[in-house]
DNA sequence: CGCAGTTTTCAACAAGCGTTGAAATTTAAA
DNA sequence: TTTAAATTTCAACGCTTGTTGAAAACTGCG
């Protein structure tokens, strides 16, 4: 059934993919690449995955559970801490970016990989409609609703407007991981991801409430 | 030397080339699919163009200096109706914005597809420090001062920061032109530009002055 | 060991790729 | 109209692509 150098191989195929796939995009790579990156035949990828296309979906999958869990986590989280009138918007919008910076953090490059592909689908006009939604609009509607609540007096539109803004910026820091900022000639380091995410949240969130309303004090 | 039919099969090829680049990316459009989708034959690219990826950058180059002297009037304007302490962060921020807006309101789809193929090689890893800045450098340092200015308390660092949220909210509005979102799926297309742009300012000198101090008063 | 099942490689395929040299066509000027 | 140059097409090249069927190697089990 399943051995070590079998599990190893297949993981090996999914660990290039992602990485492959995140810098030059779906047709940027070809499968001769990922299994020389890899270590392998070209026919073990079909073998275990199927057509091209299939592995790309693999590679989302692979590690959406595990992401989703640990955001839907933290928001219930401060949610919990927060009184009955429910977390501040900084408090929310934590809650949605520092599992992000956790998993970059980890030291493990391939989930480094895995959200600069995230940040790739997001803005392709080709790829983002067919995959965010699928793997992102559950959760994303709890944090609205969530964002909701802590902004009263805010309307709907307003909201998905602020939310597109916070996830542009967000989707700019993770592409770019990694990436040492020329214009700033070296202060800004992407790779930096504390300092990215400690200046994301507070600018986002005064964006909020500037357009939202004041809301709930923080 | 120059007749009308030949300009207008060349600029055809640069036309279908800007939008399935901004479509699929590079390496996911064929030089044979832009020729079909000009009514011409696939050597023609070459003969015009030389290879690819020269196509490719004459498809930047075409509108390039065009949009950055939009965006460096739009910045000089704005400093000059300003007193001798300068612009505010908004007024600044709209100079950068704004041109954008127009020529996506311009009615030309070519615009529209150029402005998403920016915000493409803007977030990908590949071709992103590999054109942005040779693109944009300039531009985006003379934007950099003038906010340097409106916000003396300031640390660079920040800045940088703050522009790149920035950068990353636009770049996603880019990115989704002409997209149906959800939630706002009531309202009139031709109002979206308007309405991005119009909450994206408020939205982005909020977070600007909450992170690099009050600055002038807007 | 021997054997079944899984994994991996090998070899090859048809299709499509970017590119190019030469031929055909169109253009502009004399 | 004649002529030379610029444009456009034609036809083909060498190469790479994704995919597949069959052979080989490896696995755990009796």
């Amino acid at each position: 059934m399943s051995n070590p150098r079998s599990l190893s191989k297949r993981e090996r195929i999914l660990d290039v993919a992602e990485e492959l796939f995140a810098l030059r995009g779906y047709d940027g790579v070809t499968l001769r690449q990922i299994a020389k990156g890899a270590g392998v035949d070209v026919a073990l990828a079909s073998y275990h995955f199927g057509k091209k296309l299939d592995l790309f979906n693999a590679v989302f999958e692979r590690r959406a559970q595990l992401l989703n869990s640990a955001r839907r986590d933290a928001l219930r989280a401060c949610q919990l801490s927060a009184g009955s009138e429910g977390p501040s918007v900084e408090q929310i919008i934590e809650a949605f970016l520092r599992p992000l910076e956790l998993a970059q953090e980890t030291g493990d490059p391939g989930w480094q990989h895995y959200l600069a592909l995230i940040a790739y689908i997001n803005n392709s006009p080709f790829w983002g409609p067919r995959m965010m939604s699928k793997l992102f609009d559950g959760l994303v509607s709890e944090f609205i609703a969530a964002l909701r609540k802590a902004l009263p007096d805010a309307r709907d539109e307003d909201i998905y407007w602020c939310y597109h803004n916070l996830s542009g910026a967000l989707t700019l820091t993770l592409a770019q991981t990694g990436r040492i900022d020329k214009l700033s000639s070296g202060k800004c380091r992407s790779s930096d991801f504390e300092a990215a995410y400690n200046h994301m949240i507070p600018f986002v969130a005064a964006g909020f409430r500037q357009v939202c309303g004041k809301g709930t004090s923080p």
